[in-house]
DNA sequence: AGCACGCCGACT
DNA sequence: GTCGGCGTGCTC
């Protein structure tokens, strides 16, 4: 113990583990996972311990004396598993991103800094003791045969029950009915909304065949990544629920990631009512929660109380010691790919835990990535098709309106308000997916031709009219709209082109009588108001719902029967390899969203390209053909899943500086073996939050050949100088 | 990421 | 002569 040294990895971006001596007391408490409060330098930071090291007794170099002591432990009980730690950090490798950020991004939020670390509440449970005595008072009664049904009861469970219970609790413990102990409470943002226990459903055949052949899986302590591939409302959750319970079964613990916040509740509440009578706690990790919330949900996963995991993209990080299974829910959706700082990509880091913890990894997806479904021909997954809709429902019928004849009124085409207004005669919900958030994109001068600039960004301001402000969507910069013209002076300001506030409005004018809700990020931004609108929504309270791509996602709204796609076209523009893959997908998921209920339903989809074979697959519900022709031009190009791409990416405040820091960077590249170096070329958006950016692309036929040139990528910071930042983007989901 | 050190221009 | 700008480099 005395030559005892600790490595830990600090939440900061150095290249490697730094070393510290113990500290003078509670150096037993020093174990590999726990945080610690480390000197860097002149200032504070947090670390974890990522091993204990112990000098040879007949070393004589003062290694010891020359280390700095860890200052604080941080935490009584460990945050990481060993294990863990060896996952992340094989992640961060992965990555190239320093370890101590990447277990920074894996960490609750608010466990990174040094100040603040959420206080562990304590709370006040009630028990009955056994003692019986003859209670006169009503309350008393009533309370005793509260805590005897529901012991041990948190004194918040009684206060929401009883006005003021503290008086009669008192008398309780004085007649030694009742006893009282402190005990950790968890913020668990369930407790108190009771779920009633379902039963599990009888499965048809191809929804038994899956769970057969995953429960089979289980069996096999082996790494076994399938893609199961199920049409929207096939009834792919059932399949997890089922496979899980055998997970279960078997004293292990499942972990489901799922795309958005947005999603977990309802994912959460099919999983509670099947799971939770049996004993198993369902624990929920996202964005959405607050950082003492996150922390205590952290400690009881860390401590083996909760037997699923329900989370976002990070939940991929959550300290399960038991594994058993990972699914990977809508495993095509982009929101698992990090986008900044640690860039990660959740699905596949699902696949390499599940490959470190010898685990079965299920992708469910009902338009899976390209990816995935070569990689399911090639056979490295395996497939389970769930071809039908359950309850023998039809898909949807879809229709192309071509923008270029239809007669069009404020961006709605004739047959889709035809089609509103049908709905609306016979009392049926419509959905209208515009994926633009705001009032209009731009605001125009009719004079000058002027619009309203980002001063940060390649960008034009968005208005909101609600809010009266011009917004960036991109750095969320704010301004006031002026009532003239900053160019002319002129007074013809007026917004241009569509956003969902601006077609909600469009819609109340149309259909005065109908209830028209709007769901995008604006309208959602407080805490609840998405639970609201989708409560409203299923309550029928709604006749027209317009939203961005939000709407587009997971919802199961029985009595939507029709669907209108304003924008087709817009995702298919995008400068991108993955935009006709994106655009299909989200037709195909926001069509998956009529007719889930007994009516049959029908999808309206506007274009300007009607010609467009995406839209024509997306159309005839053909992900098949989609795939046939997609994945040729993909192999020519040798883009993903032929190729593997890297997008380095280099940004500053100094345009020309960062300009010939990309020509450099190429120079020294142009040496890499069985590598292609595309660039320098500006970023599409070439200047964002200020920063001006220029891209290089790497693309190679081979992981290894990319990751030789990346483990050069130390030295390339040389090549520049420290205002000119590099971010990599290994497996980039995009190139803005 | 911080935070200090260091080396050049606008001031007393 | 200094104050302070930011560019550079280090952190056990």
């Amino acid at each position: 113990m005395a030559n005892c040294y600790a490595e830990v990895a600090v939440l900061a971006p150095l290249p490697r583990s730094l070393s510290y001596r113990l500290p003078e007391n509670d150096a037993d408490k020093v174990v590999v996972g726990v945080r610690v409060k480390v000197p860097l330098g002149r200032r504070s930071a947090v670390g974890v311990v990522v091993e204990l090291k112990s000098l040879d007794p007949e070393d004589e170099s003062d290694l010891l004396g020359r280390l700095k002591a860890i200052d604080v432990v941080l935490d009584e009980a460990p945050l990481f598993t060993e294990r863990l730690l060896d996952f992340i950090d094989r992640a961060s490798r992965y990555y190239v991103h320093p370890f101590g950020l990447a277990l920074k991004t894996a960490l609750p939020a608010g466990l990174s800094s040094l100040q603040g670390a959420p206080k562990i509440r304590q709370t006040r449970v009630y028990r009955l003791t056994g003692t019986h005595v003859n209670l006169r008072g009503a309350l008393q009664q009533q309370i005793f045969s509260f805590i005897e049904q529901n012991q041990p009861v948190d004194v918040t469970q009684l206060r929401d029950h009883f006005a003021n219970p503290y008086p009669v609790l008192k008398r309780l413990e004085e007649l030694a009915v009742v006893c009282c102990e402190e005990q950790e409470s968890l913020r668990d943002p369930f407790v108190g909304c009771a779920v009633k226990a379902d039963q599990a459903p009888p499965l048809n055949e191809s929804q038994q065949t899956a769970v057969d052949a995953l429960v089979q899986s289980l069996n096999d302590v082996s790494f076994k990544p399938f893609l199961l591939h199920g049409i929207t409302g096939s009834g792919k959750t059932e399949v997890y629920l089922h496979s899980i319970a055998a997970v279960l079964e078997q004293g292990r613990q499942a972990l489901v990631l799922v795309p958005e916040i947005a999603l977990t509740p309802q994912l959460v509440a099919r999983f509670r009512a099947r799971f939770e009578q049996q004993g198993m706690r369902i624990g929920v990790l996202h964005s959405g929660l607050s950082a003492a919330e996150r922390y205590d949900m952290w400690r009881a996963i860390m401590r083996d109380e909760v037997a699923i995991v329900i989370g976002a993209r990070s939940a991929v990080f959550a300290p399960l010691s038991r594994l058993g299974m990972i699914v990977v829910d809508e495993e095509h959706d982009d929101s698992y790919k990090q986008g900044e700082g640690f860039r990660y990509q959740g699905r596949d880091m699902a696949l390499l835990r599940g490959q470190m913890e010898q685990v079965p990894v299920v992708l469910g997806s009902a338009t899976p990535s390209l990816t995935s479904y070569q990689r399911m021909q090639q056979g490295a997954l395996t497939g389970l098709f769930l071809p039908t809709r359950i309850g023998d429902r039809t898909l949807p019928e879809v229709r192309l309106v071509d923008m270029r004849e239809a007669e069009v009124e404020q961006g709605l085409s004739v047959p889709l308000l035809e089609a509103l207004q049908q709905r609306l005669e016979r009392g049926e919900q419509s959905l209208l997916l515009l994926n633009r958030r705001g009032f209009s994109p731009y605001l125009l001068c009719r004079d000058c031709g002027a619009s309203f600039r980002c001063p940060n960004c390649d960008i034009t301001l968005t208005w909101h009219r609600q809010a009266g402000i011009l917004r960036c969507h991109y750095c969320d910069y704010v301004e006031q709209p002026q009532e003239q013209c900053p160019r002319c002076g002129g007074a013809a300001i007026e917004p241009e082109g569509m956003g969902t506030e601006r077609l909600a409005d469009e819609l109340q004018e149309r259909f005065p009588e109908a209830r028209v809700a709007r769901m995008d990020r604006d309208s959602t931004a407080a805490k609840g108001a998405q639970q609201q609108l989708v409560t409203r929504m299923e309550a029928g309270e709604v006749d027209i719902l317009v939203g961005t791509q939000m709407i587009a996602k997971g919802h199961d709204f029985g009595a939507v029967t029709l669907v209108g796609i304003l924008d087709a076209d817009a995702a298919l523009n995008f400068p991108d390899f993955r935009a006709a893959e994106r655009s299909f997908s989200l037709l195909a998921q926001v069509a998956g969203r009529a007719g889930r209920g007994a009516v049959h339903g029908e999808v309206l989809v506007q274009t300007y390209a009607p010609d467009s074979p995406v839209l024509e697959c997306a159309v005839t519900h053909d992900y098949g053909r989609f795939v046939t022709l997609e994945l040729p031009m993909r192999q020519l190009l040798l883009y993903p899943p032929y190729g593997y791409l890297v997008n380095l990416v280099l940004s500053g405040l100094d345009r020309s500086a960062v300009e010939n820091c990309a020509q450099r960077l190429v120079a020294r590249l142009d040496s890499a073996q069985d590598v292609e170096v595309l660039g320098p070329a500006p970023c599409p958006l070439f200047r964002l939050r200020n920063r001006f950016r220029m891209q290089v692309l790497l693309k190679a036929q081979s992981r290894a050949a990319l990751r030789t040139v990346l483990n050069g990528s130390h030295a390339w910071r040389s090549l520049f100088p420290a205002t000119v930042s590099l971010a990599i983007d290994v497996d980039p989901a995009d190139m803005m």
